[in-house]
DNA sequence: TGGAATGATTACTT
DNA sequence: AAGTAATCATTCCA
């Protein structure tokens, strides 16, 4: 087999000294001059560049450096494709999914991140995220223009860039690849700078939304009417306050708030009842006359959703501190009989509560040692 | 302005 | 999965 063909090596760039054999002394001149420039002013650059131009032998060298060119064979390193950087990509669809990277749109913005807030009532998102969507605008203008900046900047580079290669194109080859590849670079070298901007945009969002739409910081107390409702339902199955999901869901309904905040609001209250019992006996005394008169009002089995009732023999650990609640007292005194059997028809309270709140001779301000614990739905 | 009240979150238990 | 207990962060009020 014969050997591959050697590779010829590539001929080095005429410096200073030009081939002598088949380039005369004035060609040898022209290419010392065009070395030189780079030494001089800007001036005296410009006055040598256009007696180049003019110069007689002007055409012979430009046909010289494609050859030299041709010879060297200066591979314009292939830019590859970049594949699409993931980074740039999540940068991308958050910037659109907060509503940054598209034209502002009226009332939008703040969407995303008002349906992921849980509680509070429409209103309060509403008034809340103002604010939150009026800072997300003036980001997202400050996004736009500097965007705008940096494309401006890019193109008129890229002009700059291209026009100076057309011009030396007079006096050097200078492929159309060539230039491609220089204006990809003038891009690539853009679009970091617009990574960077993309980067801080998202980053001011982050901050943004953690510090306005963040559930705990933006912490509203409940109206006067879900705080009704709730103490109502609690103080009134105090032997057993534990709702079922069905009646969370009215008393969220009732509250204009979330099932969750219901959920968050009896556990809150379940523990803070048990840990200072005695602080909360006027609160219990209030609420327990106001469905005791309901009730009243409504006559028996008025609470269809309260089917949470104490069992019998498991009654409320509280005594009823305030007057008018004779018929409790008397209802009370009924379910002190067990019936038969003891069996607990209700739904079974939980053991751990009844525990923790069983009636402690001092914990009753009423001091009414002749009152009986009641759950006031009994 | 400091402390109490309160809604939300988190780690853990049942 | 729901509840407890501790804690955080905010709001309210004297």
């Amino acid at each position: 087999m014969a050997a591959p063909p050697r590779p010829v090596p590539p001929q080095p760039a005429p410096r200073r000294r030009a081939p002598a054999a088949p380039l005369g002394r004035d060609t040898s001149d022209v290419l010392q001059q065009i070395m030189a420039i780079t030494d001089q002013s800007l001036d005296e650059a410009q006055a040598r560049k256009h007696a180049l131009n003019c110069h007689r032998m002007k055409s012979a060298l430009f046909s010289v450096l494609c050859e030299i060119k041709g010879n060297t064979a200066v591979s314009i390193r292939h830019q590859e494709e970049d594949p699409p950087d993931a980074q740039l990509l999540r940068l991308d669809n958050m910037l659109l999914a907060e509503g940054v990277s598209r034209p502002e749109k009226r009332g939008r913005g703040a969407a995303a991140g008002a349906t992921a807030t849980p509680g509070g009532c429409p209103n309060d998102n509403s008034i809340e995220h103002s604010d939150y969507r009026a800072k997300l605008s003036q980001i997202r203008q400050i996004y736009h223009s500097e965007l705008e900046k940096y494309e401006q900047a890019c193109r008129e580079f890229t002009t700059h860039v291209t026009n100076l290669l057309r011009e030396q194109s007079r006096v050097r080859p200078v492929s159309s690849k060539e230039m491609e590849h220089m204006v990809g670079i003038i891009h690539s070298k853009f679009s970091a700078i617009q990574r960077q901007l993309k980067q801080s945009t998202c980053e001011a969002v982050m901050t943004l939304r953690s510090r306005l739409l963040d559930a705990r910081r933006k912490r509203r107390n409940f109206s006067k009417q879900a705080t009704e409702v709730l103490n109502e339902y609690f103080y009134s199955h105090l032997s057993n306050p534990y709702p079922s999901e069905e009646t969370k869901e009215e008393l969220a309904r009732k509250g204009g708030i979330t099932v969750s905040q219901v959920s968050n609001w009896f556990g809150n209250k379940r523990i803070r009842y048990k840990k200072n019992t005695g602080k909360f006996q006027e609160e219990a005394t209030m609420y327990t006359g106001k469905t005791s008169t309901a009730s009243m009002a409504r006559g028996p089995g008025g609470q269809p959703s309260c089917q949470s009732t104490a069992s019998p023999g498991s009654c409320g650990p509280f005594p009823l501190a305030s007057g008018g609640d004779m018929v409790l007292t008397l209802r009370t005194l009924a379910f002190l009989q067990p019936p038969p059997g003891g069996a607990c028809l209700q739904t079974p309270a939980h053991s751990s509560w009844q525990r923790a709140t069983t009636p402690q001779p001092t914990s009753s301000p009423a001091g009414d040692s002749g009152s009986f614990n009641s759950d006031v739905s009994n």
